[in-house]
DNA sequence: TTATAATTTAATAATTAGTTAACTTTGGGG
DNA sequence: CCCCAAAGTTAACTAATTATTAAATTATAA
């Protein structure tokens, strides 16, 4: 997934800040949402679920902890992530902050390559639970779902269909077993019946193509995907 | 789980500092592991695979940033959270922090409430992304059922199936004994008959594997494992 | 359409797990 | 302290599962 795809909501009452941030992530391709209130910020929040919200603790009205408070109350936002905005050193918005379900608590003055890190290091956990990023890698394994191609170190190597989902649902989870039931679930998908051995098959293909390591057979449990 | 089931490794050259966070935190609840250096970080980490480790970025040697290059290269470790601990306002060293892995960056002065209030958060999302479940733990044994695999110390061992589901059972309640008829039934299934040493020989081969001392005979009872 | 690639099947081989059997050792009650 | 039922040990055997291959089918693109 490109920064791109990452959507960022940016909500603090003074517009000169939001527009500093904003412009900030834009040049790191990331997609930027503003609010000037909390309010605001809900509703399109609601609409639009954005991958991180930052919010200034400080606003008119609904500062920004009601504001999380009631961003986390809603069903689709508890896994957004929450970035607050304060003036240093305020520690008991820190504690509120963090209580009320905040990921990360950033002090002004912001510093541009501090806080883009900061924004990296947040949405980086996304991907590390791999919502749906298109680019994984593994060691010098690299999977390009967009593509639909796997990389081994400089050689790119082409999947058919079939051998691209399967190895896409075994890379998903390294280490973790996969059952042949699971698996046929997956990748043939329920109403579809093929014999046992056809998974055998399709995991030797990839076994050829990608290197016979990568694939350890668990008998009687299923296979799994390790680097 | 409760807060107990998470370890968290301090690293800092400075002991005050180690045990003054290390007070901090047992008094929640958490299970507490310490390193005055990168290097004994590094060994125990890899060993106890914590769930979160704050690292002082200024030590000796072997700097945080540097032992944090170093634990992500770890297999086991690249889900573990990092946390750095460092002076005020280095800014310089708070990117290259969370461009090596870091998940938060914590600023000294320290005070209790807050870092605590930043520890929870930090857990908080691991709770929430769930990557804890399916591992349990006995002293240096770990018992990972999604991998079907089961470490003691950093050592993997692969047991097949039957092995597998016994160590399973045996372990669900340590200390506990199992009588042979419990066993079968559990392991083997109703409708199964197996002769009677079928069972030794299954609990011969994870004493092998594991350790004799795990696995105890209580003679015409059963077996239980014990740590 | 035709050629090419992808997928599935089926037959057979290879491998590993699980079981048994024969024998030895152990430990608690008489 | 001896006996014997229970548990331990081994290795051979069997069953179950997976690997391999080639051929048959099906989908795909030129």
């Amino acid at each position: 997934m490109s920064n791109s795809n990452f959507k960022i909501l940016l909500v603090d009452d003074e517009p000169d800040i939001v527009e500093f941030l904003g412009y900030n992530l834009k040049k790191e391709g990331y997609t930027i949402l503003t609010a000037n209130n909390g309010k605001d910020a809900i509703e399109i929040a609601k609409k639009e679920i954005p991958h991180l919200i930052v919010l200034d603790v400080m606003m008119p009205d609904m500062d920004g902890i009601e504001t999380c408070r009631e961003l986390r109350e809603q069903k689709n936002l508890q896994e957004v992530l929450i970035a607050f905005l304060t003036a240093r050193s305020e520690d008991y918005t820190q504690i509120a902050g963090f209580e009320v379900g905040a990921d990360d608590y950033i002090t002004k003055p912001i510093k541009p390559r501090v806080f883009i890190s900061r924004v990296k290091a947040l949405l980086r956990r996304l991907q590390a639970n791999n919502i749906s990023e298109s680019v994984i890698e593994f060691g010098n394994i690299r999977i390009d779902k967009e593509k639909h191609v796997v990389y081994k170190g400089e050689l790119e190597i082409a999947l058919p269909k079939k051998e691209f989902k399967l190895f896409s649902l075994l890379s998903s989870k390294p280490g973790k077993v996969f059952t042949r039931e699971f698996i046929l679930d997956q990748v043939w998908g329920d109403e579809v019946v093929v014999g046992d051995r056809t998974i055998d098959v399709h995991i030797r293909k990839l076994r050829e193509k990608i290197g016979d390591d990568y694939f350890k057979t668990v008998k009687g449990v299923g296979y799994k995907f390790e680097f």
